[in-house]
DNA sequence: ATGACTAATAGCATTAGA
């Protein structure tokens, strides 16, 4: 069983390139960042022509989650990471499909830092640290994907000098990402590839793709039960190079049964 | 030190992204 994420930035500029990907990779759920459109203006009725039944939680202008799965409706658990009555922003979908728990999530970037965006992301971060817990907790399979907007190593960028600012790799950053990890989760594609240099991003800017200039901030965490029946991840790396594409590659993992 | 590009919304540029 394939499970996917895809930094989509705007379905409706996407979508051939999405209906695409959906053909040509077949993924059993498929998670959706940016699609960046109120709820009204969710393509449902594409997905269905291909066979995809999805939820959403759509933001005017930017934000906005979407899970798909291939022959039935994901089943939502919790819409809005909890922690906060105020947060009203569109960046996380937790759904049951398929017999697993799958959490989409769109983590604040938190550029410019230090400054009130870096504090909301290191906020979100705390929140998303304790309703993890509670689903490990659960002792469901579960797994946590999509654009962490965290760069977690040296090793998963082309250059740390060209991002040492950034809020993606600061040391608070990196510091909340790795007390997910320490909680249990398995980040999928590190464990696979763990002397680093795999991309799921590369700038629009300055020639970025050409040169190869990514990094990686699109994971996927594993609970044990589900790191457990890891047989395969990648990055579906070639779409990034097609026309009209997103500046993110969508991800993978693949699971036993 | 800045901009480069792209998308969305509402203009006759600005915000946000990363």
């Amino acid at each position: 069983m394939r499970i996917a994420s895809f930094n989509i930035n705007g379905i409706k500029a996407r979508l051939p390139r999405l209906l695409e990907w959906l053909a040509e990779t077949r993924p059993a759920v498929a998670c959706l960042q940016e699609i960046k459109t109120q709820d009204e203006g969710f393509p449902a009725a594409e997905f269905e022509q291909i066979g995809y039944q999805a939820v959403w939680h759509g933001q005017k202008g930017f934000n906005g989650v979407a899970v798909l799965a291939d022959g039935t409706r994901p089943v939502v658990v919790q819409q809005g990471l909890p922690g906060d009555p105020e947060d009203a922003q569109s960046r996380y979908l937790e759904v049951e499909v398929f017999d697993t728990r799958i959490v989409n999530i769109y983590l604040p970037n938190g550029n410019p830092q230090p400054g009130p965006k870096f504090d909301y992301k290191l906020a979100w971060m705390e929140r998303l640290r304790t309703r993890m817990r509670a689903i490990m907790a659960e002792e469901v399979p579960a797994v946590v994907l999509g654009d962490y907007n965290v760069i977690p190593t040296d090793r998963d960028i082309w250059s740390p000098k060209a991002m040492a600012d950034d809020a993606l790799m600061q040391p608070e950053s990196r510091d909340a990402y790795m007390r997910l990890l320490a909680d249990g989760w398995t980040d999928a594609i590190a464990t696979h590839n763990p002397r680093g240099g795999v991309w799921t991003y590369w700038d629009y800017q300055a020639g970025a793709w050409q040169r190869d200039h990514g990094f990686r901030i699109d994971h996927a965490l594993l609970s044990p039960e589900l790191a457990d029946r890891l047989l395969a991840c990648g990055v579906d790396k070639d779409h990034r190079g097609r026309e009209k594409a997103s500046d993110h590659a969508p991800i993978w993992v693949e699971l036993h049964r």
